[in-house]
DNA sequence: TAAGGTTACGGCGATCGTAACGATC
DNA sequence: GATCGTTACGATCGCCGTAACCTTA
């Protein structure tokens, strides 16, 4: 058993056990990989991947179990470098963000701004991506960080930190009838509602609060990204509703913005990362960078 | 970075830095060790040992920190070890056990004849230690399950399970004083006792009764070992506070025994294993095993 | 027939062992 | 002087790459 075949495994899984990617990415040629890999199952004494002829298809259940230990020496193996780099130059390195639209465009310019200031030898890579596939993200090394509102709770191997609360609030063209007069839950149902897709957003909070009444939504148009809701709104196809952070009022002066806040209960973005891993010295400080923001922003 | 590397470290710590130990151990020799030494630490790129002169005399704190991930890199490594020779053959392998004296005299024997029964083919090998010991030789992959009474609580990376419950009980010679009479904490503090030493099988819990009183036991010998107890207790030296279930009607019917269950808490006896190692299923039969002797017990 | 995987073989480099040396208790 | 660690050098064994071959969409 040796590192390189560890690595192998998890690159086989990144590339669904396509053993020429993979040997591709290990910058090995196919014969090394095939070989590496026929030489851990014979010390492992059965296979770990199920075959079609000579595909690999599949994992076995023993493959699975020892997938499980492959990544934790991965994740400690990635950690040491990490680890080593950091204390050589702990100004420099590599960051990894991974979050949803309406963070990147209306919480993260103004930390990251501030962040790459005090560290300019530091590449930010920002990947944006749906709320379930962050946890991925985390889970697989490819983000260091994440950052959104749904889906990272109740997650066992996460570190959550609680970052900003908000709320929802709708967005209508000027003279709409909803500028005036007091909103509630039975005079938004009589309105075709344009709001985030499932899983994004606080979207889960906006069935919660809808979930008890008789009445339901109806929800015209969802979408991951708020800019697409503005724009619908704008068109006239019915009222947004959208966190309340995104809305701009440069940008979106032709709008009006009402808080929900009494109606659907806030919201809370949260920073998450996973408890194994190590985050260098310029990664916590660009958790308090995002802490320090988040204060300003409530 | 290699496995044997990381071993290598692994086996420096178990060797109080001696790296010609450690080589020997890894079986190559020891100028091999050295430079693998100086690979590992020049892609760490700062040194993971202080040294004086030549001589490792200690760690570094990248060095301390970097342990932290080798260990956890063994242990994976040692558990992919284990998952496949258990899932190669589910009968044989080995169980280390750790437990204390008291436990493996007067609890284990049964349950460790029944098992060998199940499993002649799993080699069992015992160590006994003090309950502090018993932590370190499951944190240094020494022993796979412990079983005890006292320290193992609060352990964060140990799954502990609950095995039996027991009381203290005095033990004294016949005609002893002590033998007629209600027993009381008072009467007890009149009389030179004789118990275990600290830190073992549940003398924390007779510290714990005494305290809050203004007696103090006048303990005239604290022993690791419950026949060293009675031994002493037959030259009549003084009273025995002993673990119930250490008293054998037969072998001891010289000896006088009363529970002290109204006087002093219940303890429990308690088994552990590390959080993140793999038990191979005759692991886990080993601890129903030992569930099913412990309801016999109690 | 293209894509994925295995087998055979020669060459190169990493790592080992021997051995001589340096330093420290 | 015994123990512990480093450096130098030749030898070996592991692993890679090339290439031919097999098998299935």
């Amino acid at each position: 058993m040796n590192l390189s075949q560890i690595e192998l495994l998890r690159v086989l899984q990144e590339t669904n056990l396509n053993l020429s990617k993979a040997a591709e990415k290990m910058h090995i040629v196919q014969s090394a990989a095939s070989r590496q890999l026929q030489m851990f199952e014979a010390e492992i004494g059965s296979p770990l991947f199920e075959r079609q002829g000579k595909r690999l298809v599949g994992m076995t259940v023993i493959g699975e179990r020892i997938m499980q230990e492959v990544a934790i020496i991965n994740q400690a193996k990635n950690n040491i470098q990490v680890i080593a780099s950091d204390y050589m130059d702990s100004d420099k390195g590599t960051l990894h963000i991974a979050t949803t639209h309406t963070q990147a465009k209306y919480f993260l310019p103004r930390p990251i701004q501030r962040f790459r200031a005090k560290y300019p030898n530091v590449s930010i890579y920002m990947v944006q991506a749906s709320p379930e596939q962050l946890i991925t993200q985390l889970n697989t090394g490819k983000a260091d960080i994440a950052i959104c509102t749904e889906k990272v709770d109740e997650e066992n191997d996460l570190v959550i930190e609680k970052c900003y609360e908000w709320h929802h609030a709708i967005v209508v063209p000027e003279g709409h009838p909803l500028c005036t007069g007091t909103i509630t839950l039975q005079r938004l149902a009589t309105f075709p509602i344009l709001t985030y897709s499932f899983g994004f957003t606080g979207r889960s909070t906006i069935e919660r609060t809808f979930e008890p009444t008789d009445l339901t939504l109806d929800i015209v148009l969802a979408a991951a990204d708020t800019d697409v809701i503005k724009t619908y709104v704008r068109l006239g196809l019915g009222v947004g509703i959208i966190a309340g952070m995104a809305y701009d009022p440069l940008l979106d002066s032709d709008l009006v913005m009402r808080d929900l806040g009494d109606l659907i209960p806030s919201s809370y973005t949260k920073i998450a990362y996973l408890k194994n891993s190590y985050i260098p010295l310029f990664g916590q400080h660009f958790i308090e960078e995002l802490l320090i923001a988040a204060k300003e922003f409530g």
